[in-house]
DNA sequence: TGTAAGTGGTGACCAATGTCACTGTTTTGT
DNA sequence: ACAAAACAGTGACATTGGTCACCACTTACA
């Protein structure tokens, strides 16, 4: 059976049961932006990225961490509507595909399951606001090192392997911008740089 | 006793006998940054609206209109959080307060309400993504529009009765931005001012 | 091993918007 | 009606970040 911690033994055995066990690889796409959404990915392990998106400009909104789910995709069944976010998975992934009409059953049963989403969309309802927060108050170097904090305590590396690139299609600005912004951190010794790798000192 | 649609008569009776029914004027404040919460609002008449801020720098993240409830409340007093966003009634309000305590429980016992919890914290998860949609991908033009747009809709009186200061403050910006872009619609043809009245074309 | 693809560095420039200073107009309160 | 307060207009300038052009270096792999 299938361990989910804070959740009944009964409903345990419910998911183990009703939904797929899958692996999915580091940077693969798991949820497209309009896409009509069947299941509810439960995160096991590993680390997955949800974004937004308009034409060429992406911007990180928040990761989901072991334990967590993707609430948007609730929702978006729910309603039936199409998604306005996309996922990728950040490292390799173990995730449980729950089915949206068993889920919507188990929010009826089981009280611990109605808790958990509770709590999923307070916890993204606050990840969007510190996102409002930090594109609105908060200039490129802080932002920058936010971010780069966040990744080191997330995947506990510390020297990072990361493209500049990369980094500015998360923040939702350009490689030249994360370049200039790099160097000015690194002169106020608070970054590293050694060829691709970013320490965070 | 109290109506509210889309709810049963024995939850219906149940808030009616439990909730306190307040008249608010308008612009006033009902829920402060860093307050602790102990009743769930929800809105009968009029208009609330929702801020974040720092320092002197604010930005509306969306309306609470007529039977819809202040879900960060919830939220907030679940975790015995102090609240990170304000209110303040936009117009003339009546309100009704659910103590959270007795919240806590007709969850469980009342469907309904369950479901009405989750549309609320979908809707607001829509409304706070939205928001980070215009800040990122918007220039200031069309953010205004949008903005003078939204307020047409919601309160149904075309010339608006704003000054530059009040639409500056809601969108996070200066005074004199919103004079300058003002003047820019008013060029092309989109709105026009008469004093302190603003008509959209 | 050599070529292509990806990555980073950098200067110049532009666009958007935030800031300042100052003016004149409108509204409000008494 | 008058003074005070709030509001709006505007030019000049600063800052931030986006864009472009182009170069050099590293990595992958055929």
């Amino acid at each position: 059976m299938i361990k989910l911690p804070n959740l009944s033994i009964a409903l345990q055995e419910q998911i183990t049961n009703n939904s797929a066990l899958v692996e999915i690889p580091a940077d693969t796409e798991i949820l497209r932006e309009g896409q009509y959404v069947k299941v509810i990915p439960l995160v096991l392990e590993g680390l997955v990225k949800v974004f937004t998106k308009y034409e060429d400009k992406e911007l990180l909104l928040y990761y989901i961490q072991p334990n967590e789910s993707c609430i948007m995709s609730f929702t978006a069944s729910l309603k039936n509507e199409p998604s306005k976010v996309y996922a990728i998975t950040d490292e390799n992934c173990k995730l449980l595909l729950l089915p949206v009409d068993k889920v919507a059953q188990w929010i009826g049963e089981f009280p611990d399951l109605n808790n958990l989403f509770f709590q999923q969309y307070n916890l993204r309802y606050s990840d969007l606001l510190e996102t409002i927060n930090q594109l609105l108050f908060d200039k490129m170097d802080k932002r920058l090192l936010d971010y780069l904090k966040e990744k080191v305590a997330l995947t506990k590396k510390n020297p990072l392997k990361i493209s500049h690139r990369q980094i500015a299609s998360e923040l939702g600005t350009a490689r030249e911008v994360i370049s200039r912004v790099m160097k000015k951190l690194e002169q106020e010794a608070k970054v590293k740089q050694l060829s691709t790798t970013i320490e965070l000192l």
